[in-house]
RNA sequence: GCGGGAGUGGUGUAACGGCAGCCACGCCAGACUUAGGAUCUGGUGCCUUCGGGCGUGCGGGUUCGACUCCCGCCUCCCGCACCA
């Protein structure tokens, strides 16, 4: 507080009041009640039952509220003023409804596995976890100094293996579970495993499609061959896909780690897309009831509308097609599904693409070319084999980002081979082609030119054949591309089908009609949302509870075995190849920790050995379901004792989704972590372990903060707060500085940390300043000298309830004038609606009325009546928690005013007895008369009528019309 | 390209379809001062011949009345992006 203490000291001391709110005085009674609510356990949020409810007859009869952050990932450069922007408005928040009446939930806690504490550990060394917990151990300590109201008893970081343990067990469950489709009337619902097993032996249930080995009964499988079949239909469940695989730093990056040059972004190394065996989550069997419930969540449109985007729900048809039957081995003959959603245009359809992956290109690839084939369609390649061979090695070495970004010129090679079209009976080339996704439909598709604009580029580019089906409006250029708009089929009819004449949508349904009479196909829902990819080559996650026997089969670790450590390890850092070394294979370093890896273990046959997963769970596992754990955080026998989690997240009505009821975070995490909660929480209601539907019933993205920041005429950053303004102008040492604008970070040199704001103003007037800038979802600038107007505020308050001279209080039981109760209890009112809206702005701009009005109705040396007083303090007590309780304390009160009563507007000073309202002539305002406020339209047009100036307007001219809103204003509509 | 959101003083913002700009920063003036990057008070959208006129990105529309609702543009921000 040295510091703190020069800074103000620069001024004589004599000058400054010895009562005065300065930055010194706030720091010492900041500190002083951060200790007493400690001392006191202020903020412990008891629960209805179990270890934290003591304390819970207090509250018994309140409504409940959960209000909660999205955890912080503790880094080590600690937290700059935009972080605390979410914690303060939540803060706010709970400390509003603490005081309304309601038994309040406010945790914090950590999210700690994850790659930057690995890389720290792989540079220096040291345990991630040391560095791990010194970050979180400062951001606690930034936190509290904020004055938080956080239970901190219900802190916990993901790395605590008290918590992991049901990370782990979480895993358990969703592995030991599979998606029954048929459940709920079609609408689907996990179930246990083991009910699956039963059913399939007792012949109640067949197999899902593709589980079973080629022309082989589950009642023929010998126990291994059950369990592939058992092990497929899991919703965690171990799949070969294609990643992006970097062999210069030994791991798989995520899409976002990959540069559009296909490098990886650290360290510049190739990145190789290639098929590998991991472990997958079954987000996909949820596709629909995601989609569904975001409508019964109280989200923004803009967050759900990026949820369906990423869903990506698409409704069409899947049409079958017969490959092999043309001039290649009528031997060879293959069915190739293709997805479409444009089932109508199948009679424009010229050829097919299949992506470069897809399992048949194989098979379907012919031996030669046949004679005469256009050179375009070889790649310049002396069979299909060599071409195809070919283009697959350059299809992985792009990556998906670079497939998506690079030019989009269509590329492709044929196969040699035909496809039927089963309407036009037209023998069509297949081709492989990197713009048809294998992650999307079924990997292939039927090439329309005539109404697709990529099959157009591509048709173009192959010298393929373009037959219009449907009819463009006149005036289309033909040359133009394709035609997707609407208009009567055309070219569309056989002897068995005619489409022509009709619209898009009949259409559709004749030829859907069709397909499933003719047996070609059906219709069919597809959505973009893939799989979750859940294994990372990776120390700092959490170990998998799996092992695996000697057939190479997972197995679930018995819950006794639970939580499976992470072990120590010498090296933290993956094995790495040479750069361009394609064919090396991922070696996570847990697989180097050899007396870990392997394990004797006794799971029902006697000790056997097993090899445990070396991979560890990706950084988003942690965060899925750590709003639970805040209900009952001491827990060691389940993960969340069923009564609490009731009490704290059940539905508050049949149909209510239930959940959080506030949820604060950044926008970065509208769809991977929150499609991943909702996708877990799904599950673990299916089974029975939550009561709610959703875990976030209210979720609330708060904005960014962004500053100015400098560069000068080299183009080099410099420090923000070195730089002065002269004349709208800007310099740095003197020199002329251009003023730009962005996210506060290093890079921007524009950084402003809390500690600085609290170290000059105090916490108090850190935050005020903070919610007053907008309202809690709207991205903002940093202005630091701008933070002097909540100080200003603060002393403002200070000063009517402290005499500045004396420190006595000013306050006395004498009754306020009704001016100053109306002013009062418009405050209240509107400060509880920016309360409830989070528009934190309007409750500190109606808070600065009050305090203006006071300041001038009762200067120094008068008494302010107590209720004004105390009613001012209860009011800014959320906002500014330290000073509220200080002040609370000196007009006599024992108790926290943390847990005094919120104040409530009376009725009777919401309204005046007299009125002005605008009186308007043709819609312009032209004076202003006083009414009694119960005025009616008749008594508001006479009042009108008596103002001198209205009358010289209406004199000589014919009224028209009058409209009289009471209270409002009269608007005299003349001819 | 597709989808979404937003455009209001020098700045951040505020306005149940009803007096545009509350509150704050900045700026101007004054008070207290040896002093002010402290504090307090007053003023501050633009133009004005001091009557008033004009003002919420631009252009239309609905309405007695539009920042607000509708249509079309422009700009900025965000998301998705060969999704068949």
């Amino acid at each position: 507080m040295s510091q703190t203490a020069s800074q103000t000291g620069t001024e004589p001391s004599s000058e400054v009041p010895p009562h005065r709110y300065t930055p010194a005085l706030a720091q010492q009674i900041e500190l002083a009640w951060q200790d007493r609510w400690d001392a006191e356990g202020t903020f412990r949020t008891p629960n209805p039952a179990g270890p934290l409810s003591e304390g819970f007859d207090r509250v018994a009869d309140r409504p409940k509220a959960f209000v909660m952050d999205m955890f912080p990932y503790p880094s080590g450069a600690g937290l700059h003023v935009g972080h605390p922007l979410g914690y303060l408005g939540t803060d706010v928040t709970s400390r509003f409804l603490r005081m309304d009446g309601h038994n309040v939930l406010h945790p914090m806690g950590y999210d700690a596995f994850g790659l930057p504490a690995e890389q720290y550990a792989v540079q220096t060394g040291q345990h991630p976890r040391i560095t791990t917990e010194a970050n979180i151990e400062a951001i606690r300590a930034q936190l509290r100094r904020l004055g938080v109201d956080h239970d901190t008893r219900r802190t916990f970081a993901t790395i605590d293996p008290d918590y992991y343990r049901w990370t782990q067990w979480i895993f358990k469950e969703i592995f030991e579970s599979w998606f029954d489709e048929t459940a709920d009337g079609g609408r689907g619902r996990a179930r246990p495993i083991a009910d699956l097993v039963s059913e399939l032996d007792a012949g109640t249930r067949r197999p899902a499609p593709g589980t079973l080995p080629e022309g082989r009964s589950w009642a023929e499988l010998d126990e291994v061959g059950r369990r592939r079949v058992v092990d497929a239909h899991r919703l965690a469940y171990r799949h070969e896909a294609p990643v992006n695989w970097c062999p210069g730093l030994g791991t798989v990056l995520s899409n976002e780690e990959v540069t559009a040059d296909g490098r990886s972004e650290r360290g510049n190394f190739p990145v190789f897309r290639r098929p590998l065996t991991q472990w997958m989550m079954r987000i996909t069997a949820y596709a629909e009831r995601l989609l569904e419930d975001l409508d019964r969540l109280d989200w923004s449109d803009s967050l759900k509308h990026m949820q369906r985007n990423w869903i990506g729900r698409s409704t069409g048809a899947r049409v079958r097609f017969t490959v092999g039957t043309g001039e290649g081995d009528p031997a060879a003959a293959e069915t190739v599904e293709v997805f479409t959603t444009r089932p109508d245009t199948l009679f424009g359809a010229t050829y097919m693409v299949l992506a470069p992956e897809h399992p048949l290109v194989e098979t379907l690839t012919a031996a030669a070319w046949p004679d005469a084939v256009d050179p375009r369609w070889t790649g310049g390649a002396a069979t299909p084999g060599e071409a195809v061979e070919a283009y697959e090695v350059q299809a992985s070495r792009r990556s998906e980002l670079e497939r998506q970004t690079e030019g989009r010129d269509k590329t492709g090679v044929w196969l040699g081979v035909t496809a039927r079209n089963p309407l036009t009976g037209q023998d069509m080339p297949v081709f492989i082609a990197d713009y048809v996704l294998f992650g999307y439909g079924t990997g292939a598709v039927m090439g329309v030119p005539g109404e697709d604009q990529r099959d157009w580029e591509f048709a173009q580019a192959f010298g393929l054949p373009i037959v219009r089906t449907v009819q463009p409006p006149a005036g289309f250029d033909e040359t133009a591309g394709a035609y997707t708009g609407s208009g009567p089929m055309i070219n569309s009819s056989n002897e068995r089908l005619s489409l022509d004449g009709l619209e898009k949508d009949a259409a559709i349904a004749a030829v859907t009609d069709w397909l499933v009479a003719t047996g070609n196909g059906e219709a069919t829902t597809t959505f973009k949302l893939r799989d979750w990819l859940f294994s990372r080559q990776r120390y700092w996650g959490e170990p998998f509870p799996v092992v695996y026997d000697e057939d190479d089969l997972p197995i679930a670790v018995p819950d006794s075995m639970l939580p499976v450590l992470l072990p120590d390890v010498d090296d933290y850092s993956p094995k790495t190849f040479a750069d361009d070394d394609a064919d090396s294979r991922p070696e996570p370093p847990l697989s180097r920790a050899s007396e870990w890896t392997t394990v004797t273990l006794d799971l029902g046959d006697g000790p056997k050995p097993y090899r445990r997963e070396t991979n560890t769970m990706p950084n988003w596992a942690g965060s899925c379901w750590y709003y639970l754990r805040y209900a009952d955080p001491t827990n060691a026998e389940r993960l969340v004792d069923p009564e609490l989690d009731r009490y704290w997240l059940g539905p508050r009505e049949p149909g209510d989704v239930g959940g959080v009821d506030l949820y604060v975070g950044g926008v970065e995490h509208a769809v991977l972590h929150l499609l991943y909660a909702r996708f877990w929480h799904k599950v673990l209601f299916d089974l029975g372990h939550v009561s709610s539907e959703e875990p976030f019933r209210r979720l609330v993205n708060q904005g960014y903060i962004s500053a100015h920041a400098y560069t000068d005429s080299r183009g080099f950053y410099v420090p923000a707060a070195e730089v002065e303004e002269r004349d709208g102008r800007f310099f740095h040492d003197g020199e002329p500085v251009t003023r730009e604008y962005g996210k506060m970070g290093k890079s921007l040199k524009n950084v402003v940390t809390p500690d600085e704001m609290v170290a000059a103003f105090g916490a108090d007037t850190f935050r005020v300043y903070e919610m007053s800038t907008g309202p809690l979802d709207q991205s903002r600038p940093w202005e630091t000298k701008a933070v002097v107007g909540a100080q200003r505020l603060l002393q403002r308050i200070w000063r009517v309830v402290v005499d500045e001279e004396s420190g006595a209080v000013r306050v006395a039981d004498v009754e306020p004038d009704d001016d100053t109760s109306r002013a009062l209890h418009r405050a209240v009112e509107a400060v509880r609606d920016g309360m409830t809206t989070l528009r934190f702005n309007i409750a500190i701009a109606r808070i600065t009325e009050l305090t203006n009005h006071l300041t001038s109705a009762y200067p120094p040396g008068t008494a302010v009546p107590r209720a004004v007083a105390e009613g001012l303090v209860l009011l800014v007590a959320p906002l500014a928690p330290h000073l509220g309780e200080e002040l609370w304390a000196r007009l006599g009160h024992d108790s926290s005013v943390a847990w005094a009563s919120f104040p409530v507007a009376e009725e009777r000073w919401l309204v005046d007895a007299t009125v002005t309202v605008a009186v308007q002539v043709n819609g312009k305002v032209r004076a202003q008369v006083a009414v009694p406020a119960d005025a009616d339209a008749a008594g508001l047009e006479a009042a009108a009528r008596a103002d001198e100036r209205i009358a010289g307007y209406l004199d000589g001219a014919t009224v028209r019309r009058v409209v009289a809103v009471p209270g409002r204003l009269v608007n005299f509509v003349l001819s």
